[in-house]
DNA sequence: CTATAATACCTCTTGAATAGAGGTGTTGAT
DNA sequence: ATCAACACCTCTATTCAAGAGGTATTATAG
């Protein structure tokens, strides 16, 4: 089931920041993979993709090379060194994120 | 310690619905409780704020009522049936959510 | 008694950003 | 021969958060 946009959106950096940390990807199969991994719970247009991976080139977190792969080209978007401490760094806020969510659904009993 | 913005832009709507599920509050109060609950995670502005609440009451998720109190005017919000219904949906959401990005962040190992 | 901080309401506008629509070309299957 | 899937990309409409701005009252500090 996918889940609702809204939520998800702040979350799509980090997704590909993660599933780049794994191994070298190319735009089409971080889409895929994204489908895949989350169980269609996440699904990202390329017109969203695109520019987020250039943006994140452009900042330095990601390098990319072209390969030549069956006959197709590929651009395979590779993590650097500043892309992994910022996964890092994301992965940090991902989780005091869900713990003050915790804190406010969980009612808190009477505080 | 403040959550990271991007991220929390999307719970905004559960959260105040979640809030209001426990009492009928006014807007300067919903901003306060939203700092106090979280523990400083979460902050927003009263120009994200009123939007949202009107947005809400137009969709016929929450009221509102006037209300003199220590000869302060005050907007009361309360959650009405829809609303209530709109916070289960999206406390579900919420938690799948939660799950899906489980799956991707925490490796899934070999797969 | 005065000034300032806190309480309380609100709108407007800018800037950012997502994602849909559009556009190109290749490979494989029917 | 045609169509779906693969693979890349840009542009633009729309949405939206939040900063800046604006009003008014009450409590506190000096």
């Amino acid at each position: 089931m996918r889940v609702n946009k809204e939520l998800s959106k702040g979350s799509h950096e980090l997704i590909i920041l993660k599933l780049l940390s794994r191994q070298d990807m190319y735009g089409y199969q971080i889409v895929q993979q994204m489908e895949l991994l989350s169980e269609h719970a996440f699904a990202m247009s390329q017109g969203s993709l695109y520019p987020f991976l250039h943006r994140l080139e452009e900042q330095g977190l990601l390098t990319s090379y072209r390969q030549l792969e069956q006959g197709r080209e590929r651009v395979y978007y590779h993590l650097t060194g500043r892309g992994r401490a910022a996964l890092e760094q994301k992965q940090g806020d991902w989780q005091r994120y869900v713990t003050a969510m915790g804190r406010i659904l969980e009612g808190c009993g009477p505080c």
